[in-house]
DNA sequence: ATATCATATGAATGATGATTCATATGAAAG
DNA sequence: CTTTCATATGAATCATCATTCATATGATAT
């Protein structure tokens, strides 16, 4: 083993030693699987257009399945699915007015994540338009 | 038809007046239906625990593929692969450094995203020890 | 050139989930 | 008590998608 061989290993350890650093600097600051889980579940519940029309509609007023349904045009059984969908992750809340079922969102939080996503898509399709302009 | 009739009537329609007022309030201020769909398609991207655990990795610091892997403890090509839809959904860039690729988080928004779901989350976990004390 | 390391990607598979259909529950009226 | 309207729900179906496996590309060193 030459010289140089035994800098160039140095170099490398040196490399692992900053890659293996940098996975136990990040694995420290980490949260729990269980509340990344969550996290994502949580997200899964924004990741189905019908939800977020919901709960952009609720966002507005309280409203009965029917209503949503026909503001949606859907059927008033896809809608109940998903609003059980809602109603186990907490984000909405419902109330009864005899035959009819009203529901509202139970939380502020999902205005906010409901605003911070919309910036993200307003903005990419903002730049998008940009991009347009250049290709004409 | 009885003088109650007409009355009952005349609440039943002020009822659908009121219940299509309300749609066509909410309908007036609701989003197109493609930007609804795009903000879908956004917490779609989160709503998957290793693509949560890689941009939470990616908050603390750039990282290669192989080191995302490893702090995972997934393959790498599962890793590639959902690399390419964060990429795709303009949520992480990447460099080239010989033969690693480095990614990391493209914009900000992603960390307000994910806070604003963190603080939920936390919330309900909060909430549900409580409920759990009440059990005992 | 070729061997090796890091990454990317296409095809296949298995799991998850959104909608539909049929039906059940619940409340109010006749 | 039965009918009707509003909602809920279980089972079935169809589509989507995360991971795996095999393989391709890209960069570097020998």
């Amino acid at each position: 083993m030459s010289g140089n061989d035994i800098i160039k290993n140095a170099e490398k350890d040196t490399h692992a030693l900053l890659h293996d650093a940098a996975i136990e600097r990040v694995r420290r600051e980490m949260p729990s699987d269980v509340i990344l889980g969550d996290l994502a579940d949580l997200y899964k519940v924004f990741g189905d257009s019908t939800r977020v029309k919901i709960l952009y509609a609720l966002f507005e007023s309280e409203l009965c399945v029917c209503a949503i349904a026909e503001l949606l045009g859907m059927t008033q059984s896809a809608i109940s699915h998903q609003l059980r969908v809602l109603r186990r992750s907490k984000l909405v809340g419902c109330r009864r007015d005899n035959k009819n079922v009203f529901y509202f969102l139970a939380d502020d939080h999902v205005a906010g994540i409901i605003g911070c996503g919309m910036e993200h898509v307003c903005e990419e399709r903002d730049g998008e338009e940009e991009e347009d302009d250049d290709e004409e």
